[in-house]
RNA sequence: GGAGGGGUGGCUGAGCGGUUGAAAGCGGCGGUCUUGAAAACCGUUAGUGGGGUAACUCACUCGGGGGUUCGAAUCCCUUCCCCUCCGCCA
């Protein structure tokens, strides 16, 4: 969420943002409201005041035992006059926070105009693609042929985009998250989290999911209670409502979580393999931070997710994304996205963004510095990594000709010294 | 799920319907003392939204919503959450 305050007095600021960003929101209804909310605030709270001054004196006659009738008379019609203004306040509030909350985050400085994906920056790459002496095959072929992954029993236990992993597929898949959670909970000195996965509907308000994208998440019927799609969720969500300590900060999580998405509107993307599930496993890391450090941070951030790559030895590279393509609640965007043999090309394998204030704004997540004023956080998230997306990577990058696949070094201590499966 | 108790400021915790936006303590901040630190003592310390160039000022906020009243943290209704006991249970 935007201050409103800022976007009453930077209108023209607002509106570029959303025109980068392709959306189609009328600020110009947002500015009326807006000014119709303060003419009416000035009338109803100078009645109040009134209001509490006769009642003042009401208390003062009564207490004296003098008579107060014709003051007590003449209050029944102020309260009347003040309680039907504020039904229309609370009308056009409720209008305003309805659009505060639709309107996306506007974009940093740093992030390049453009549509969609095309017009994204590529910064750097790492590594180099693989050479194969023979004809690869794509990880839905290698996974089948090893028994490491069963799409059909998937489906027939859930439904279409759920894949049963088994055996060395499985034990891959927990050998990459204690992977993950150990490098950045050891080595770069985030706390380990276990969030619930099922949140209430105000966290899913607070990072951003909802009210806009109520489509993308599964809901219990019965629950104020929604699957979460990532772990940024429940872990940003940790410090909704409260006040932080300015020499606590930046405070710095890591979380494990299966993560569900509904999907709405990917028919036919991704359909093969296991790149785009309805659940999925994720290492997340989340950083609450200083306004002034956050994008200092963002960078250590994305370094962080990097270096899972490196240290499995996948080629990526790393890409800013434009206005565009930009998500709703980030203000900046890198995303790191692997060499994927089968696709002949890169696939998304990690996002790590910049909210700036826009959830803690939503969320109410505060600090108070030391001059004692209370300011918003920053708050920023990234994947480190999507696990299934990995594991998909290490099956097509590390493929042999003879159909097994050789287990990334790092990893062997964790797959009971495993180092190659067939 | 059944019975009872409770939700107040950064935290703990008072609060006869009328200077209670809120005592007290802790914590925080500033100061005195000290070579320095601690202790002690003194002072200070809620948030949000309006108006005003500003000094400043007004309104709102005691889990959420609604009601009674001239006036509600205090009374009533409703809802959510937490705790205790019982039941059920990984």
């Amino acid at each position: 969420m935007l201050d409103v305050r800022f976007v009453r007095e930077n209108a023209d600021v607002v509106k570029m943002a959303l025109k980068n960003r392709r959306s189609n929101i009328d600020l110009s209804r947002f500015l009326e409201l807006d000014k119709e909310r303060r003419r009416l605030l000035v009338e109803v709270e100078g009645l109040k005041s009134t209001r509490n001054i006769i009642s003042e004196e009401i208390g003062k006659l009564k207490r004296e035992k003098r008579d107060a009738e014709e003051k007590v008379f003449s209050m029944r019609k102020l309260s009347k006059k003040i309680k039907d203004m504020d039904i229309k306040v609370n009308e056009i509030e409720s209008k305003l926070s309805n659009f505060m909350l639709e309107i996306p985050n506007i974009p940093h400085s740093s992030v390049p105009v453009g549509v969609d994906e095309n017009d994204n920056k590529t910064i750097r790459s790492w590594g180099e693609s693989p050479e194969f002496g023979f004809e690869p095959q794509a990880h839905w072929d290698i996974g089948v042929n090893l028994d490491i992954l069963d799409f059909k029993r998937g489906v027939k236990i859930a439904e279409s985009r759920f894949t049963l992993l088994k055996g060395f597929g499985a034990k891959l898949e927990r050998a990459l998250i204690n992977f993950m959670l150990d490098l950045h909970t050891d080595e770069h000195s985030y706390t380990e989290i276990f969030p619930p996965v099922l949140v209430n509907s105000k966290s899913m308000m607070s990072t951003g999911q909802l009210p806009k994208f109520g489509a993308e998440l599964y809901k219990c019927a019965d629950d104020d209670l929604y699957l979460i799609p990532t772990a940024e969720v429940p872990v940003t969500n940790i410090y909704r409502g409260e006040i932080l300590k300015e020499k606590d900060l930046p405070l710095k999580y890591t979380a494990y979580t299966p993560c569900f998405r509904r999907e709405a509107g990917a028919a036919g993307k991704d359909t093969r393999g296991i790149i785009r599930q309805h659940q999925f496993n994720k290492v997340e890391m989340v950083k609450f931070t200083k306004p002034e450090e956050s994008y200092d941070e963002l960078e250590k951030l994305t370094n962080n997710a990097e270096e899972v790559l490196q240290k499995l030895g996948l080629h990526y590279r790393v890409i800013e994304l434009c206005t565009g393509d930009l998500g709703f609640s980030a203000a900046k965007t890198y995303d790191l996205e692997v060499w994927m043999p089968s696709y002949e090309g890169y696939k998304e394998i990690s996002s790590c963004s910049n909210f700036e204030d826009f959830q803690a704004r939503r969320a109410s997540i505060r600090y108070r510095m030391k001059s004692k004023k209370v300011r918003f956080v920053h708050t920023l998230n990234g994947s480190g990594l999507a696990i299934g997306r990995t594991l998909a990577a290490i099956l097509e990058n590390y493929q042999q000709e003879d159909g097994s696949v050789i287990v990334p070094e790092v990893l062997r201590s964790y797959m009971g010294g495993v180092e190659k499966i067939e």
